[in-house]
DNA sequence: ACCGTAATGCTAACGGTTAGTGTTTTGCAA
DNA sequence: TTGCAAAACACTAACCGTTAGCATTACGGT
């Protein structure tokens, strides 16, 4: 499944990760302001322009695994257990992600984040995008052709979530207080599309384990 | 009260306008990114860092005047009727706010937004600074020291509803309908607050005119 | 062995932004 | 009026992220 790899594609991946290690050692030591892209090319004995054919910008050296979160949003609203809904299943994901975040501090992204208004700034745009990736998940889970606003708007809250419980003191009563509003927003407007019959196979009903 | 103004302040206030007039009139003809800044100083007859000594970054000359966003959510919540129920207030607001970006196509800087994705991540990321005074705002009329996790996400979830109506076909509809949520997400947090007992005097009622 | 191509390198540049350094203009007081 | 400090402005030169252009090397399939 990961073999048919030939020594050329081993080089790449090595350089790659030779670029993303000296990248992050030079953000730890000097800060990721103080850090130049030429730095990090020396650093890792390689071109400029190599640093940039393997990174899209200067951020996404720091950004580099977080693929992550994206993924498992849209993944937890389609491969959900039957009867489970939408909301619960998002508040358990994101209690995994939030957890995955806060406490495994050994990941030294966080703290070179946490340094940086300009690399905050930067996160905070990329969680718009993967906002818009949930929303095409969440309408295509119920059938629509595209997002409809109230798609838009849970992935919206569902993501401003995630970053409110990230920047609050306790993140898990956080995550916990804001889905309750989402929980609560999602049922309105669902009351509000069918006024009066069956319901979906998917109701709501918050995440249970704790 | 704008009056006790010397020649100074009116000869530096002429050369911002100036550099922003020649802004604006260099990117309606060329668009945003076919315009340098060593262009909007020619324009303007002045040096490329007094540009800077005026505005912050090459964005800040688009959405110059456009301060009206926070400062009128934060008035919407502190001028507000003494009866009336905070979201309905800030419905209000934001259905004023919409109409006049939408309708209001004159204003140049719309258009110059629409042709340049660079300028609507600047716009998204302004947004969500905008989010944390309305926080702020709110926690004030609350009486909090500082802005709890509640009103944090009901500060999101505004702007969120400010911007994605914008992006809706029909922003009125669109706005109505998240604002919906967002009263739901409001009372259930202000149930979960207090359990059973009297009300503050601002409780809820979604906005009436339309 | 051969050729197309992907990976890398080097140079130079572009565009936003800033530091350093003068020069003019303005406000204010002696 | 004169003098002076500060603000506003100009000019130069650079830094930094990013990209284009082109040369070179290493690899993979034929």
């Amino acid at each position: 499944m990961t073999e048919p790899i030939g020594r050329r594609e081993r080089k790449k991946a090595a350089t790659r990760q030779k670029i993303a290690d000296a990248a992050l050692r030079l953000f730890r030591e000097r800060g990721f302001d103080a850090v130049g892209i030429r730095d990090v090319a020396a650093e890792a004995d390689v071109a400029v322009t190599t640093v940039f054919s393997h990174f899209a910008s200067k951020e996404a050296l720091v950004f580099d695994q977080d693929r992550d979160f994206e993924q498992g949003l849209v993944r937890a609203v389609s491969e959900r257990a039957p009867q489970e809904g939408l909301v619960s299943a998002l508040h358990r994901e994101l209690r995994a992600q939030v957890r995955h975040c806060t406490s495994d501090d050994a990941r030294p992204a966080g703290s070179i984040i946490e340094a940086s208004p300009a690399l905050q700034e930067y996160e905070k745009a990329m969680r718009l995008r993967h906002a818009d990736s949930l929303a095409a998940a969440v309408a295509g889970e119920l059938g629509l052709a595209e997002p409809s606003t109230a798609c838009r708007a849970l992935a919206r809250f569902v993501v401003d979530a995630f970053q409110l419980a990230r920047e609050a003191p306790d993140p898990d009563a956080a995550l916990d207080e804001v889905f309750r509003m989402i929980e609560s927003a999602w049922a309105a407007q669902a009351a509000a599309r069918e006024p009066i019959g069956r319901r979906r196979s998917a109701a709501s009903s918050s995440a249970g384990g704790r």
